[in-house]
RNA sequence: GGCGAUGUAGCUCAGCUGGUCAGAGCAUGCGGCUCAUAUCCGCAGCGUCCGGGGUUCAAAUCCCUGCAUCGCCA
């Protein structure tokens, strides 16, 4: 019997709309809660949308929205999202939902009443216009780094919660169960900061100052803090105390979270879990930031990360794997488009789609679309065993996803695809089917091949389940059936023989970078950067006379095809340079730009023309651009 | 300022406890095949393993130091 599994992403703040961190976290989660389909166990997934707190009200009034109306709304696009990315969770919890802050109300309660949480004043540094308190190192001299104003010196009284008291207790339980907080890097963090010790939580707000919360049940002049409430979500979620769920998943639960909420996650949490009397979380999962390659493409940034732009130009299996195949879990990884389409491309298009294309249409031009029979343990002379590898690239890809490490188990699923490719190289089908005598082994091949694909179909579920539903559908299997159950995916063969199949679809057509990031993009040609020159002094640079030039005329230089005559304003006198950019430029497009010139380099005749200095531009086989000056400067004006 | 991480081929990175560890993928070049989505297969990388010093018979791998980048903390 397989444990139950439980994981969770962590709810997501409504103050924005959904990006490509919010999507990486819950796809992560979501292959995660198929694997573990595959091992035959009773998931249940958890996501959700965290609502309360003063930037909540603060996002809402700049939207003439009332709190509620705004969560709402906001709540809406996580929710509906999830869906368009083939992500399924069992729950979407909300912060405002009513069985929530009934189970807030009774932890805190809990808790006050063990006498963990007490009511104390404190003096703290207040900015009124942020309405919130500020520590002397978040002051820019001295002031409000926002409003540039001094802050207040107020007394403000609030609940605390004793965290302090269990700082023992969870290093003890850190040092003990090593898989606590994973990967180690993050574990190692938490430890360092337990070093030093540890501060009680504030825990609610006044509601002077915050109404949008859950009102304390001992004192209802205040709300609760934002974090207290929304880490409860993950009991709350599955009925905490008496709930079926709570009591079946609770023990089996795998916090999965971003780097950057590491503290409540790591040490509020389990705390808060301590006081409360209930059993500490399992694991957490920590994983990394997507740095955003600010491109020419994306200008409009926000518009390149949103999840249903990459969603529609590249289609949801491709951005999953992507997602998953380009990061390893727990580092950051830097996204682009151009890595996604040479991802699509490489791995997708030309190693998966191409043998699923090839293997079919050698399949139904030799068989008639027939699946044959065939010996699953014939000896073959090619030294190559498509099954027994199945069974190594099974249980690489398994090792591998046990923990979390997804990009591994894409990579044995990628080299089991490498030796299939292999294999017909090998055996060359093509060949076979030439010769009447060499039917049978015609059966293996391609029979181990259909196989094969099977396998790669199987193990590629949790990532990209609707190819692998369409594989199964062009190798005769019931796509409807869970085929991606590690035990069924281990059987070999599984195709039911003599049974017609349909033809083949592509894929993963490739993508022309082109006509996605247009023709600027495609720059994967340029010329390396040019060693630099040797050294040079100043004195030698300054022979060097380069000016500010407007150009007052060009034109084409009859006969010569790459040369345009300019006629330039240099302040004082006009002169004639020719320029080599007429590939590049049209004359129209230069007259009143204000380049730059080399203004003291000998004249030279080209086709007749005497050229007299010459203008400066980048340069490189397929491209130029001439250099212009950014701000408006009299033309003459040395550049130095 | 304290603690920690990282720095390996053009790019992204594997290389655990020292001795085929100088590697993989992508990109590039050449050759082969023709079933296939101009795909697939094979071959090719003379990289100061960030610099400097040390330990050792032997270091990318351990120690010290410097530099760079990043993270956490103050």
């Amino acid at each position: 019997m397989t444990a139950p599994f439980y994981i969770t992403t962590p709810i997501y703040y409504v103050n924005a709309k959904p990006h490509l961190g919010h999507t990486y976290t819950t796809i992560a989660t979501d292959v995660a809660r198929r694997y573990h389909d595959m091992l035959g166990a009773e998931t249940f997934m958890l996501t959700g949308t965290d609502e309360h707190g003063d930037k909540i009200v603060k996002a809402a009034e700049k939207n003439g929205q009332s709190p509620r109306e705004y969560a709402d709304r906001i709540s809406r696009l996580f929710a509906e999202l999830w869906p368009e990315l083939n992500i399924h969770c069992d729950h979407f919890i909300r912060t405002t939902d009513a069985s929530h802050i009934a189970v807030v109300i009774d932890i805190l309660q809990k808790i006050y009443d063990k006498g963990d949480i007490y009511y104390s004043e404190y003096e703290g540094l207040y900015c009124f216009g942020c309405e919130r308190f500020f520590n002397e190192r978040e002051l820019v001299d001295g002031k409000c780094p926002d409003h540039g104003t001094p802050p207040d010196v107020i007394k403000e009284s609030n609940y605390f919660f004793k965290m302090s008291r269990y700082q023992q207790w969870l290093i003890d339980s850190l040092t003990d169960n090593p898989d606590l907080i994973r990967p180690a890097r993050y574990r190692n963090e938490v430890l360092s900061f337990l070093k030093e010790p540890l501060e009680d939580l504030c825990i609610s707000r006044p509601k002077s100052r915050l109404q949008w919360g859950i009102t304390l049940p001992f004192d209802d002049r205040y709300v609760t803090y934002v974090w207290f409430d929304a880490l409860i979500n993950y009991v709350s979620a599955l009925g905490y105390p008496d709930g079926e769920h709570f009591k079946k998943f609770w023990p089996h639960v795998h916090h999965v979270v971003a780097k950057d909420i590491l503290k409540p996650h790591g040490i509020y949490w389990p705390t808060m879990l301590k006081a409360a009397g209930i059993d500490a979380y399992k694991h957490l999962m920590v994983h990394g930031y997507w740095n955003v390659e600010d491109s020419k493409m994306s200008k409009s940034l926000g518009n390149v990360v949103d999840p249903i732009y990459l969603k529609e130009t590249y289609s949801t299996d491709a951005i999953r794997y992507f997602l998953m195949r380009e990061m390893v879990f727990g580092l950051d990884s830097s996204f682009s488009e151009t890595s996604i389409i040479n991802r699509i491309n490489s791995d997708l298009a030309n190693d998966l789609g191409n043998l699923f294309s090839r293997v079919l249409g050698m399949f139904h031009k030799y068989f008639k679309s027939t699946v044959p029979e065939f010996d699953p343990d014939a000896k073959s002379d090619f030294q190559l065993d498509l099954k027994s590898d199945a069974q190594t690239a099974i249980s690489d890809f398994c090792k591998a996803m046990d923990n979390f490490e997804f990009h591994k188990a894409l990579v044995a699923v990628w080299e089991y695809i490498g030796k299939m490719n292999k294999y017909v190289d090998v055996t060359a089908p093509w060949e076979l089917a030439k010769k009447k005598e060499a039917k049978k082994q015609l059966d293996t091949v391609i029979g181990n091949l259909l196989e094969g694909l099977r396998v790669v179909s199987g193990l590629i579920y949790p990532v990209m389940p609707e190819t692998a539903a369409t594989m199964q559908k062009h190798l005769g299997m019931d796509a409807e059936k869970p085929f991606y159950r590690i035990r069924e995916i281990r059987e070999w063969p599984q195709i039911p023989p003599n049974q017609v199949l349909p033809k083949a679809v592509s894929l993963f057509p490739r993508i022309d970078p082109e006509t996605i990031l247009g023709p600027a993009a495609s720059g994967e040609t340029h010329e390396p950067a040019a060693p630099i020159e040797p050294e040079i002094g100043f004195e030698e640079f300054s022979r060097i006379d380069l000016r500010a030039a407007t150009v007052l005329k060009a034109e084409k230089i009859p006969k010569a095809d790459k040369l345009l005559k300019l006629e330039i304003d240099l302040g004082n006198h006009t002169r004639t340079i020719v320029a080599g950019i007429a590939k590049f430029y049209t004359p129209d497009e230069l007259i009143g730009k204000s380049i730059v010139v080399l203004a003291n380099l000998k004249p030279a005749k080209l086709m007749g023309v005497e050229s007299k200095g010459m203008l400066l531009a980048a340069v490189e086989k397929n491209a130029c651009s001439v250099a212009v000056l950014d701000r408006e400067m009299p033309a003459g004006a040395r550049l130095k």
